[in-house]
RNA sequence: UGGGAGAUCGUCCAACGGUAGGACAACGGACUCUGACUCCGUUUAUCUAGGUUCGAAUCCUAGUCUCCCAGCCA
């Protein structure tokens, strides 16, 4: 797989001139999910960029848990996280989480208070919304806008107290509510939340919003660039207000119990850059749709190797570099875009090219006795593990006089183009030599029993005879030493490339595939009774495949189809 | 006249005032003991209208279209 040769985007182009113009001497990202779910390949982009930059100018890149809402998150999501980061191939430089802040951000709000800058308001949710405005008016002043500095202080330490009910009261930074981005109309800074957090425990009942924390967040861990998507971009003046505000490299005493915990603070003053979320075609990528499909048992679990969830992908066979190599390709820039699939497909077929030993397999097997090999003949064949390395070496390939072939190999009445096995016609098996169809055995109501084959033994691999040309080549496997397995074959969770439009009163359940999985009994070459879980193959002209990283045992073998070969038959 | 952002092949991404190029897809061909891989070739694009300039995807003006924002979610 071509190497990443980085490719060139506009936010490397900005670190190359930040580092060029010595504006920073290092830099240093972040990747910071919200332990509320699994990730998704969307995520796989945001991961690949910001540790890719850290990797490639010798930078840091902290891993850091986005927990300042607990009442959704959940410790199963961060372990989950920690392994699908790592299985992509990143480790971080730290672990943290806004969590571990919570103390510096209670100093900070206190601060702004005593600054004048936020105040304790006693509106409700509903009423928030009623003072807020609409996106075309403005909107009005809370009454509670105007509290003194001293009554603010002793409120706000009220709430962390826990003297006022969940959404009783929060406190809001005062911006101004008239501006015509919302998001500068005196947002609120924290809310009461009594729930106990996947990381503190009970220590809280007040929690920090978002855009108050991940700032700040980044400002403690001395982030140069926050990478975030375009969502964002309107959130970015707030995100600049908070730290204007602030000045935490002005205020040691604020960062003092970020340090008290063992763990460094090397402030900075980051610039948050927004850039395209991956999108792909034929599937969902929403948090909330991807939780409904697991909860409704429209799939296996997240791991469903249909999801697109990393763990999803990684249990359908998809391999790191590939996602790694796909990600090079789409690039980063501002431009909302849809990503065909076939750019993932292509990554994976082509580092599985490169990296999967062959095997043979009948997925759906027709017999075929060969009549000029003695009853019981059976022999061993040598066939190289890949055709273009031999360094992969060779393994023993049982042949005998019975053989299963692919049914879909054999046409009694082939259509024009056809170019494997027909009545009378010859098709080379693959490492064996050239047969010949010359009799087809029927059951009583007509259907094919088994097929007849005359091998000719001067095409026999090796001899001087193969050479002789025939226009196909088809697989097999020895029907005496075939072993039989489990072959889960995947294809698309969506029929439609958009599942999330939902014009006329459809919703993406609506275009779910119902053949996006077929379960079959496959007949496998002996070899493959040695398969470990998680090793990939090709099955020779059907595509990759992967031992189910869970259910795959030597007893009961289980494999994934990953993707097929591509096809270019008409 | 709410705020913010974006428009280049079918899909992504380049071109940073000087030959519109690459990847994927599609199509055609060569090769082939995998109809795979590999190789060769072909088709298709600068949102619109003006302007500046010897020269515009790029600069200016005016439009058009698309996306995001009214959580005490992130």
């Amino acid at each position: 797989m071509s190497e990443v040769l980085p490719a060139n985007n506009f936010i490397r182009q900005i670190v190359i001139d930040d580092l060029a113009s010595g504006k920073h001497r290092t830099i240093s990202t972040r990747f910071p999910p919200e332990p509320n779910g699994y990730l998704h390949i969307g995520h796989a982009k945001s991961i690949c960029l910001n540790f890719g930059l850290a990797a490639e100018f010798a930078g840091r890149c902290n891993l850091r848990f986005d927990d300042t809402n607990p009442s959704k998150e959940d410790i199963e999501y961060v372990e989950a996280i920690k392994a699908d980061v790592r299985w992509l191939g990143f480790e971080w430089a730290e672990l943290r989480h806004a969590s571990d802040y919570f103390e510096t951000f209670y100093l900070c709000a206190q601060q702004l208070i005593r600054d004048g800058h936020a105040y304790v308001c006693d509106l409700n949710a509903e009423e928030v919304r009623a003072y807020r405005g609409t996106l075309t008016e403005p909107g009005r002043n809370s009454p509670y806008r105007e509290r003194t500095v001293e009554e603010n202080l002793d409120l706000f330490a009220r709430m962390r107290a826990g003297d006022f009910a969940d959404g009783a009261c929060t406190l809001r930074a005062k911006i101004d509510m008239a501006s015509g981005n919302i998001n500068l109309r005196d947002p609120a800074i924290y809310r009461v939340r009594k729930v106990s957090h996947q990381n503190t425990g009970d220590a809280w009942c007040i929690y920090p919003m978002y855009d108050y924390a991940h700032g700040l967040s980044d400002a403690i861990e001395g982030v140069t660039h926050s990478l975030c998507t375009l969502e964002f971009e309107d959130h970015r003046p707030l995100y600049d207000w908070y730290l204007a505000r602030i000045n935490l490299a002005a205020h040691p005493e604020l960062t003092a119990p970020v340090l008290s915990q063992g763990l460094s603070a090397p402030v900075s003053t980051p610039r948050q850059i927004e850039f395209s979320r991956l999108n792909f075609d034929y599937t969902v990528m929403s948090k909330r749709k991807l939780l409904a499909l697991v909860n409704d048992g429209l799939v296996a679990g997240w791991d469903d190797p249909r999801m697109p969830t990393l763990i999803g992908i990684r249990r359908r066979g998809y391999t790191a570099a590939a996602i790694r190599e796909m990600a090079r390709r789409v690039g980063v820039t501002k431009q909302e875009s849809v990503i065909e699939f076939s750019v993932l497909e292509n990554c994976v077929r082509e580092d599985l090219d490169a990296l999967a030993e062959r095997r043979m397999a009948v997925i759906d097997p027709i017999r075929l006795v060969i009549d000029n090999l003695p009853e019981g003949h059976v022999e061993t064949l040598t066939a190289a593990n890949h055709p273009k390395d031999e360094s992969r070496g060779q393994r023993a390939l049982p042949f005998a006089r019975e053989l299963w072939i692919e049914r879909e190999d054999f046409m009694e009445a082939p259509v024009k183009g056809f170019h494997r096995l027909v009545p009378g016609g010859e098709v080379r098996l693959r490492f064996v030599g050239i047969v010949k169809c010359v009799d087809i055995v029927r059951n009583a109501d007509g259907s094919i029993q088994e097929l007849r084959g005359h091998l000719d033994l001067d095409s026999r691999s090796g001899m001087p005879g193969a050479d002789r040309k025939v226009k196909g080549t088809i697989h097999w496997v020895a029907a005496t030493h075939a072993i039989a397995a489990e072959v889960r074959l995947y294809d698309r969770l969506f029929t439609v490339a958009d599942p999330d439009d939902e014009h006329e009163g459809k919703t993406y359940r609506d275009y779910l595939n119902p053949d996006s999985v077929r379960i079959v009994t496959a007949r496998l070459e002996a070899s493959l009774a040695r398969a470990e879980a998680e090793q990939r193959f090709q099955f020779e002209r059907l595509g990759y495949f992967v031992a189910d990283r869970i259910d795959h045992r030597a007893d009961r073998p289980v494999f994934n189809r990953i993707c097929t070969l591509r096809d270019s038959k008409k």
